[in-house]
DNA sequence: CTATAACCCGAGTAAATACTCAGGTTTTTA
DNA sequence: TAAAAACCTGAGTATTTACTCGGGTTATAG
């Protein structure tokens, strides 16, 4: 079988098309229904034609993995280094407050894509993560001596996850009971606390 | 079809085989492989028997997924109680230890569990942690004031999960670069600088 | 001892689903 | 404008898999 990489606009629409309503099956339908005939009669397009531009169905998941993983890397880079001049307190508020948004936007479909992955263990660290824990160590590299920083990369890998899986809960389990305020804060100051940054000024 | 619920020796012998060959199967061979046929196959079982005692593939994850969520509450109640007379110190490190030791133990197993629930979506707070908890909240109750807690029940569930998750995290993918001892450190500093614990002597 | 209940068997069925292929339509190229 | 390339179609195939059923074997009750 011969894969084509779209040429025509006529073509890369359909490529799009089947990528929103995979997109969409995921979020509305679960992991379950995410198969390549219902994303293709979703789509509008028939099965013939997804694969002419997917070798198969995994190819779809990584590739709307790979969209949202560059987009949630941007946006962090984005916003780490332009308010690295900031308080730790302005940088960690922002932070969570990008994340908080981003998960709670397309909470369903980070669920689905990464149940999706799970079941193909296609695991390892993500390079999303690795980059952030890089920029966050660069943040922290300068202040590493009086906040009694023994092993900076660790500390980076702690702080990224508690800051990634407790937005995540809050944004599935807390915000309910609590709102959004409430539950940004609690993550803003587990992280400061962790970090020993609530007692500096800049 | 009628279920039986085993009743001679050699039925409850049965139940247990196919229990073992499920739990395994999920371990060592993931949630991709996760179905009946193969279950019975690796439980030297028919598959007629299996249907005997299981109305479903699904009353067999329920099964796995409530031992392990009894077994896990209950150890971790056991601690939080005989430890309770101890320093906060002495506390968070025995329920981090416990975590590593068990997540460590039965980490594919934790995953795949996971994983199937997430297919079927069954989400929803798991009972377990309800319990744990509240568990948590009578030992903060009476140090709330000099630790400035406003709300027990949302520091509860930020310190249970930000323990939980960052528990599983660290066995997951940071025991192979810094080692247990290092990993369960970072768990407890960041426990106890949340909450506060770290400048209190009991 | 024998009837009944409990247990076990595994070929077979129906449904779901990833992916192909032969052939048609539209766009581009020369 | 005609050939070639790109695009699209959807019925059909092969495979996997949850679950059944008719009929056998072992244990227990009376």
């Amino acid at each position: 079988m011969v894969r084509r990489a779209p040429s025509q606009n006529r073509a890369k629409k359909t490529v799009d098309r089947i990528l929103d309503a995979a997109r969409s099956i995921l979020s509305e339908e679960g992991a379950g229904a995410f198969n390549t005939n219902r994303i293709a009669q979703t789509a509008r397009v028939s099965v013939g034609s997804l694969y002419e531009y997917f070798p198969d169905k995994d190819a779809i998941i990584d590739r709307i993995s790979e969209d949202m993983a560059k987009k949630e890397t941007g946006e962090v880079l984005d916003l780490l280094r332009k308010k690295s001049g900031g308080s730790p307190t302005e940088v960690v508020e922002s932070v969570v407050g990008l994340l908080f948004d981003l998960y709670r936007n397309h909470l369903s479909l980070y669920r689905g894509v990464r149940t999706i992955r799970a079941v193909r263990e296609s695991v390892g660290t993500r390079p999303a993560e690795q980059v952030i824990m890089e920029e966050v160590r660069a943040i922290l590299a300068p202040h590493a001596r009086k906040l009694g920083i023994v092993d900076l990369e660790r500390t980076s890998f702690t702080l990224f996850h508690l800051v990634e899986s407790l937005s995540f809960q809050m944004v599935e389990h807390g915000e309910g009971r609590w709102g959004k305020k409430r539950c940004r804060e609690e993550v803003v100051q587990a992280a400061l606390r962790y970090a020993g940054l609530d007692q500096i000024k800049s």
